[in-house]
DNA sequence: TGTCCGATATGCT
DNA sequence: GCATATCGGACAA
């Protein structure tokens, strides 16, 4: 496998959040296969970037292949992908992924042993893999980050997003089908 | 399975 | 000041 370059992200949205399925993600080598993605942009209801740009979401406005890390309900983290040609503020959200590497830190941060509860939504992976606002505006093509293209085609489904009350006709939720690492099954 | 609620940063009024 | 938020865990049923 590759590592992923900076240009990999240099695209909509959609089509990143849909590439990266089954890609291998890692944060101080602990990570997995992606298995989940949404995508957003500057021109989604539902985007944190919709209203323009803010301190909390500059790094959605930066350059493509970096991270974007913020707090969710006061006291998740959730990690997103930057993506699209600046200043495009779009971004993938990871959702979840299978774990592969590193699982007994993952089980010692999040505090169980049951594999889909490990990485399975965005809160959960961002702790499993010590994701914080610390890591906002790094860029994932060197350490901590290492993501690593997948190396053969994998099936993919999409459909609405989740946890969002604007834009939820938009299908730019992805997965791994068949996958056991799902926040939610497709419908 | 469904419902409830915690705990807080952020942005709008 | 206040409503909302890309959620997760607990507990009832």
């Amino acid at each position: 496998m590759a590592p992923i370059p900076q240009a990999f992200f240099a695209r909509p949205a959609p089509d990143v959040a849909r590439d990266l399925i089954g890609a291998t993600l890692l944060v101080d080598g602990v990570g997995g296969l992606v298995t989940e993605t949404e995508a957003y942009d500057h021109e989604d209801p539902a985007s944190h970037s919709y209203a323009g740009r803010t301190a909390r979401n500059a790094s959605m406005f930066g350059p493509p292949g970096h991270a974007y890390v913020y707090r969710s309900y006061g006291l998740h983290w959730c990690l997103n992908l930057v993506c699209g040609t600046e200043p495009a503020g779009s971004a993938v959200l990871i959702r979840a992924l299978e774990p592969v590497a590193g699982i007994e830190a993952m089980r010692q941060r999040r505090g169980t042993a049951v594999p889909r509860l490990l990485c399975g939504g965005p809160g959960r992976l961002s702790q499993a893999l010590g994701v914080t606002g610390a890591l906002d505006g790094c860029p994932v093509d060197r350490p901590p980050f290492l993501v690593l293209a997948r190396e053969r085609e994998v099936p993919v489904v999409s459909g609405p997003r989740i946890g969002i009350t604007r834009g939820t006709e938009t299908p730019w939720r992805f997965g791994l089908r068949g996958s056991a690492f799902l926040s939610r099954r497709f419908g």
